[in-house]
DNA sequence: CTGAAAGCGCTAACAT
DNA sequence: ATGTTAGCGCTTTCAG
């Protein structure tokens, strides 16, 4: 048992030819006798030869490493989209680092510095929540880097994305609500600096107005996304003289502390209030009564992230940004459906 | 802007020196005169220099990363630990690769020789569900490659681990149940090739004993931790002739399954049955009831597993195995308190 | 105080 | 058909 894994080196001496030969025999070179191919071969099997990837790292200039970073690691969406990533560029000979921002902006400017010291070839990044200036992003676009941003975007017309459907799917979300029923559809809206939260704004916006509602100011509740802003969001929406018959929340983390503190209220969903969450259908169909959600394609959302990644980094694509858009998907169930 | 980082030797030559002088200005070596070292410097950090880490691997052979392989990506459980592996490792100047296993031996394997191959110096594991023997660690340990187990663990003697105190947990929430005025009591179970759902297992006859009961055969369901099979052990365990009045699972998985099924037959929690979850807080209090959990600190067992494979790294220590068990903390919430 | 040279594992010209 | 050499970026003897 070597306590080193065994290299050309190693090979060579053992057969008595050269490290360049072991090198070319294992390519199947024709240059190379079908003996000395044969007998390199079948050493290199028995011994489980592996290319370090340090040295074709450091001769190639390149590490095969894409940096990802993602607002936090223990949700069900990023993780999934992490998988996703990963499983494409597994496939393409790629390792991934991942990073969290934790959802700061100083702590993805940091991520980016760490990730770019360790070398990585390119990023595939979702902005943070605190994050409201881009200009961190010069560096690497400048450098034409591999770049590619998921879900929360920026500077579309410099940088690949994949996104999903968001001011589509919130207008839908809006028009189900009233199709359901609903009269007094309330937004529990995020930052508007975050694409994702501005998409899905516009898109209830859009939807209010397809049902021939102008928006009420009164119900529509902007916050940072944590869980005690949307707390505090929908009590005050609760307390309203003509409180919301419907609450669209613009995330997960909004959509069950809305639920809860409905809950905590003693109202009852959806007779008194109809609800959606955006969340995956674990979740979905974990709470009593079971909610309408909309599912992303978390997913697939990875693995297109990781393809636009890859086709930026063969040199002979001129590099022009692509956007993907993919498909979500409303999913009803009881949370949003009023008695009749 | 390089399109390449800068090296040593972009230094040195904008310096007309040689290349080991600023190696040597860079570390503040002595011999170096001051003015040379303070000139390096300055342009080391104006051009923003790092040392780049194929190199020095290569030099020093060693990756610097850890290989991770979890059962899976997208549960808290384990997204959360690895986010605690990845915080010590990252304060040590350590990467760490993920993989996971999606709960299969064969991919467990696949994993190992994949990690391997991408000289990692040493792994950190929790066994997928699936495996049943470990001799795919004899490699790794005999080259005496840093390893730790956590949570489903293997081969105590030889390989350090991280635990959680599984059978004393397990007993205090079996008597608890006890307290709470339930007097049979259920145990849906997992495969006993798994450390962690022998020592639940276990835990949960010595709390029966201690309450003084025998174990009841066909109160106790073992299943292999999926939906389906948990939510089949429920259905069984509520169609017996004297049905169970509390239900411990053995893990969260199959926590949620009993959960769904024992409502889906309109019974009440705590009222008919009484269910404790092995999950963590935000699941135990999103659902309704909200359910008596044990919590495990994991964003500590992978800081601490994290910390024992750092140890074995340091060639000094004579690799004696360790285990560090960690507490897990019964809370008490609604779904085991029956009403009086 | 500083430079030259070797070597980590590998590949690709460039010999032979 | 095979070997030699140089070089990727860095550290570390060994020589000045």
């Amino acid at each position: 048992m070597t306590k080193h894994p065994v290299s050309l080196k190693d090979i060579a001496s053992a057969l008595q030819v050269s490290i360049s030969t072991v090198s070319r025999a294992l390519k199947n070179h024709p240059d190379i006798s079908p003996e000395v191919t044969a007998k390199v071969q079948s050493l290199a099997r028995e011994w489980n030869y592996s290319p370090n990837p340090l040295a074709m790292g450091l001769l190639r200039q390149q590490t095969k490493t894409i940096g990802v970073i993602v607002p936090d690691l223990v949700t069900y969406f990023y993780s999934s989209i992490i998988s996703g990533i990963e499983q494409v560029a597994k496939e393409n000979g790629y390792y991934i680092i991942i990073s969290s921002s934790n959802e700061s902006y100083e702590k993805e400017k940091e991520c980016i510095e760490n990730l770019l010291m360790s070398r990585v070839e390119g990023l595939i990044i979702c902005l943070a929540r605190d994050t409201v200036d881009y200009n961190h992003f010069d560096k690497i676009i400048n450098n034409e880097m591999p770049l590619v941003f998921f879900d929360r975007i920026c500077r579309t017309s410099e940088v690949s994305s994949v996104v999903t459907d968001n001011r589509e799917i919130a207008r839908e979300l809006t028009i189900h609500f009233y199709d359901g029923g609903a009269r007094r559809i309330a937004h529990i809206a995020g930052p508007q600096t975050l694409s994702i939260a501005k998409d899905r704004y516009e898109g209830y916006l859009s939807g209010l107005a397809d049902c021939g509602f102008s928006a009420d100011e009164s119900l529509i509740k902007f916050t940072n996304l944590t869980e005690s802003e949307a707390t505090e969001a929908t009590r005050q929406l609760l307390s309203l003289p003509k409180p919301p018959d419907a609450i669209f929340s613009v995330n997960d983390t909004v959509s069950f502390a809305a639920m809860k503190e409905i809950k905590r209220q003693g109202l009852r969903i959806p007779d008194d209030i109809s609800l959606v969450a955006i969340t995956d259908e674990f979740h979905a169909t974990l709470v009593d009564p079971q909610l309408t959600n909309v599912m992303h394609p978390t997913y697939e959302i990875g693995q297109e992230a990781a393809r636009l990644f890859l086709r930026q980094g063969k040199q002979g694509e001129k590099m022009v940004p692509m956007q993907v858009v993919l498909k979500s998907q409303l999913v009803v169930r009881a949370s949003s459906v009023k008695p009749t």
